[in-house]
DNA sequence: TAGAATAAGAAAAACGTTTTTAACGAGTAG
DNA sequence: CTACTCGTTAAAAACGTTTTTCTTATTCTA
């Protein structure tokens, strides 16, 4: 590997010559710099990122901490992040923390450490962590900037930019879905505890709950997992003879489809008998029997917003933390309405 | 940030003292450590992984590069990945080069120019490029040695380690299990072109149609995703009257899954009309109704295997470049045998 | 035309490590 | 008592950049 020292050399110039070019640092006179570009041009140099990251605490690192591979969710953000940090020359790398606090702390350190020039994270520390946020918080004002932005929950207050779906109303609009076909009982199956937009979601669906004269909340824990979408309605309707609910509000999903699954396995039809409605709209919502009823959530919006603030805030670090709200929107297909009908459906998969 | 100049200091020790004792290098006595070690903790000191990677060329870094996020199988592999990486201390970073050779010539770029220690390579190269390969094993060659190691295929010819699923014979059971129930017409929706498991796969299609007397080809060129399956189906019914298949061999799930779709809104049984076989037995595999009967992968052998050859490989860059083949099993379901029944069917997810 | 301002390039100092080489006693053998 | 090894520790040289400072030559202004 030449090195820029080779370059300078074999260019007969100095060093921080061959660096000023590279960089566009100063000006250079176009023969020096015609003559240098050539001799780069033969010797095949590059400059060692390493190096590079050494002297300027530069990387041209962007980190994104996802909590599981398994949620579908993901992949559109993934997708997005990479293609706007690519084209300001940045390069993504991604980590799963499998939705365990420790190892999320673990990975924000080692991008920390290696000097990532930002992180996106999708958290699983509860919001009122008041320690770790500031410990974020620092990480983009002391010393080495770090932009930090936050996905899939708002940590404004606590100084970091963040990118959240509106999971509240998007939750309420499910409910008034399922309200407006009339029914009487609906479970809600929730996501892992640790889970934010999981919590506002379980919010919305406890408000809605509340405002309906004469409805009690009918709540199983999930994890997100198809299996625990399953396991809940196997649970829900073994313990009772008579269907104990008339609709389901999932707060994902994977976990719809498993509680579908039980539910043809137990003969019992959606959306006649029952009507279930999920959340994220993943490509497996259209592809099921019935198609899924979801909440919409645009991961490419989250992903591309979320790298975009992140870019802003390498620029300035100065201004304000903000909060982008992604707007929902519920996409109605048979799971509650046996004649819904969407022309191009899954057509982005 | 602490240095490790600072904590020399501050023991009253050389540099080179700390070094030895953070890194076993040397014999420290006992009371010097003890001190070191007092005076690192009370400064919080934390080596730097940029500046030893300068100076080592070692980065603790192992990165992986997938084909594409939307492809579930890849969740189990990045999983294993991590975990079999973790316990050697070593640090996982993903990235999908979405199909892309020129993305994924980059980011071996990268990973090298940072000298991660190791890459795991999911490649869309094709399999005769005999100047990439030859690239890639220069890396574990010349200089900085990075442990290449590339999964879905056997690049064991150009000196490269590698896992590999039987993708082969794991057609031929795919067909063998079709042929069984006296299917007379199979079509075969494959995966893209680039892939190196499809082509293997196709060609176990190709084998056994060719070995059974008065079968023929029927295949139709697929992507992997489920739209395509959906599409290969419409465009195959569209164009007859009558059903012109009695089976189809699908590359992977979420194709087949499509596929399905499709049938469904054309009111083709499943498994009555048409038997369907689709590959990877993915987690969607047991959601969907019917359930999907599937050539089992195991992502999680491929992952973890694919990680213990990589840590091998940087022990001993000497030994000869090996081929692990991973078994595949037919997990028959629902969408060839109604009466298939199996008890803890997606207790993984 | 003297003196200052400007431009281009060179030299050198860092960044925080690892690693090689050197230094210094103390113990041991001849 | 010299010479040698051995066990510790210190000193210094890298690793390949960026960036600050220093030269030198050239142009501009009064």
């Amino acid at each position: 590997m030449a090195t820029i020292t080779d370059v300078a050399r074999k260019a007969g110039v100095a060093i921080s010559t061959v660096s000023n070019i590279i960089n566009g640092t100063r000006n250079v006179s176009p023969e020096t710099t015609q003559k240098v570009l050539q001799v780069i041009e033969e010797l095949g140099y590059e400059t060692d990122p390493v190096a590079r990251n050494m002297k300027s605490s530069r990387s041209s690192m962007i980190g994104v901490i996802i909590t599981n591979y398994r949620r579908v969710f993901f992949a559109p953000i993934l997708r997005h992040c990479r293609e706007i940090a690519a084209a300001q020359g940045y390069n993504l790398m991604c980590i799963e923390s499998n939705d365990d606090f420790s190892l999320e702390k673990e990975y924000v350190k080692i991008m920390r450490n290696n000097r990532f020039d930002a992180i996106i994270l999708d958290s699983v520390a509860e919001l009122d962590n008041e320690k770790y946020f500031h410990y974020l918080r620092t990480l983009s004002t002391k010393g080495k900037r770090i932009a930090v932005v936050c996905i899939e929950r708002d940590a404004s207050m606590h100084g970091l930019d963040s990118v959240e779906a509106d999971n509240y109303m998007g939750a309420c609009g499910a409910m008034d879905h399922l309200l407006s076909f009339g029914c009487k009982s609906i479970l809600h199956i929730t996501g892992p505890m640790n889970s934010w937009p999981a919590e506002r979601r379980a919010q919305g669906y406890c408000d809605r709950i509340a405002a309906a004269p004469g409805l009690k909340q009918h709540i199983v824990f999930g994890d997100f997992s198809p299996k625990s979408g399953y396991d809940a309605v196997k649970k829900a309707l073994l313990s009772n003879m008579k269907l104990p609910f008339d609709g389901i509000f999932s707060s994902n999903d994977q976990m719809a489809i498993g509680a579908m699954k039980a539910l043809k396995e137990l003969r019992v039809g959606v959306p006649d008998d029952v009507k279930v409605v999920g959340f994220d709209d993943s490509f497996v919502a259209s592809l099921i029997e019935p198609s899924l009823t979801s909440v919409h959530v645009s991961g490419s919006s989250i992903g591309s917003e979320a790298m975009r603030m992140a870019l802003e805030r390498i620029a300035d670090f100065s201004r304000p933390a903000r909060c982008w709200k992604i707007e929902t929107g519920l996409v109605v297909r048979k799971s509650t309405d046996r004649n819904a009908y969407i022309a191009q459906d899954f057509v982005n998969w």
